[in-house]
DNA sequence: GCAATGACGCTCT
DNA sequence: CAGAGCGCCATTG
């Protein structure tokens, strides 16, 4: 009960984890969708904080997270961009000559939002 | 306990 | 259409 607020790397984040965990394979998601299919509309940069704690290794599919322009946010390490596009190339998803993504097309689209969708949003 | 940073997003100019 | 600024919260020093 209490005053847990559950920081554990399976606690409030695990929420994020979940969401991005339910990322189909050749689909992706922004950190801004993630965060409010998580219940944390406007929390986008939490999200990329939570992807950053869980590491390269991780289970989650961190890497079908981009960001809203389209394209893999720039990192500390140089290449690592190339990495998650390489990622997402090995799973159909295709770039352009910028380095972005269709959003349009391959934005994934839950038809049940992991939270209550309250009403119907949407 | 305060200050600065960070895998972002949106609006204004 | 492009660039810059502000907001949001958690983690780190």
């Amino acid at each position: 009960m209490g005053p847990m607020r559950e920081r554990s790397p399976d606690g409030s984040y695990g929420r994020i984890f979940a969401v991005v965990r339910r990322i189909p394979r050749g689909r992706v998601a922004t950190y801004g969708q993630v965060a409010q299919l998580a219940g944390l509309a406007g929390h986008a940069r939490q999200v990329g904080y939570a992807l950053h704690a869980l590491g390269a290794e991780s289970p989650v599919p961190w890497h079908r997270v981009i960001n809203a322009r389209g394209g893999v946010s720039p990192r500390s390490l140089p290449g690592w961009e190339r990495v998650q596009r390489d990622l997402l190339e090995r799973e159909g998803v295709r770039f352009d000559e910028r380095g972005c993504v269709a959003l349009d097309h391959y934005r994934w689209r839950p038809r049940r939002s992991p939270i209550s969708v309250a009403g119907g949003a949407r």
